[in-house]
DNA sequence: CTAACCTACAACCGAATGGTTGTAGATAGC
DNA sequence: GCTATCTACAACCATTCGGTTGTAGGTTAG
């Protein structure tokens, strides 16, 4: 999943149908590559769960999956729990006076 | 700075650098690959200023930079905010009470 | 029906990845 | 001083990635 949000173009495509859905052909007017690269991102979006896709007559609607962005930014804030409980052992460490150092 | 958490091992260097400081050779003990491959990694993150390093001896530190890791939060904040946004028109939408169909 | 359009998929290519081994330079411990 | 340890870096290899082109199948518009 991070890996699907690794590539520039994959982000850009995920900011774009977030707020509505994109036809593949619609995206791929979008950026200076072929039609079946930016149909590549959007496989790779979409294995990752990113994204997902919906048939509309001849067209696929590509719509956001906001449940898996949240997913990955859990594991960011995960990273920061650990983060903030070693500040709290560092913050206790220099609180404590000088204790076991006594008989 | 996303393709750099995009491999497991990184992750978990990562988070076990997170809590406290890990030299280099301590971190490859704890995987199944040469100390080279290790180092590899650990540059990955350092490029991506995830990590740093500080000399302490003949060994090399690694510590987190948590600074990094938010920044890769916001990035998934905005998108979770594009999609709230999305979601205030859509409810906009549903409110309105047939405005404009009227002469 | 036919032409235009949207999509899927395979084959290919160069570059980057993730791994290896090997060599060499500092530093610590005895 | 010698040796073991920790690190840096280069060279190499298989695989994956991001891109291309080409072919074929559905679907819609006229």
């Amino acid at each position: 999943m991070f890996h699907a949000l690794a590539d520039a173009t994959r982000r850009d495509i995920v900011t774009r149908v977030l707020p509505r859905e994109w036809s593949v052909s619609a995206l791929a007017r979008e950026y200076p590559m072929s039609f079946a690269a930016v149909q590549k991102h959007v496989a790779v979006l979409e294995r990752a769960g990113l994204v997902s896709k919906r048939r509309h007559g001849r067209e696929q609607l590509v719509r956001a999956d906001i449940d898996a962005v949240r997913r990955a930014s859990s594991v960011l804030d995960h990273f920061e729990a650990i983060w903030r409980s070693r500040m709290e052992r560092f913050g206790e460490l220099l609180a404590e006076p000088e204790k076991g150092t006594d008989p």
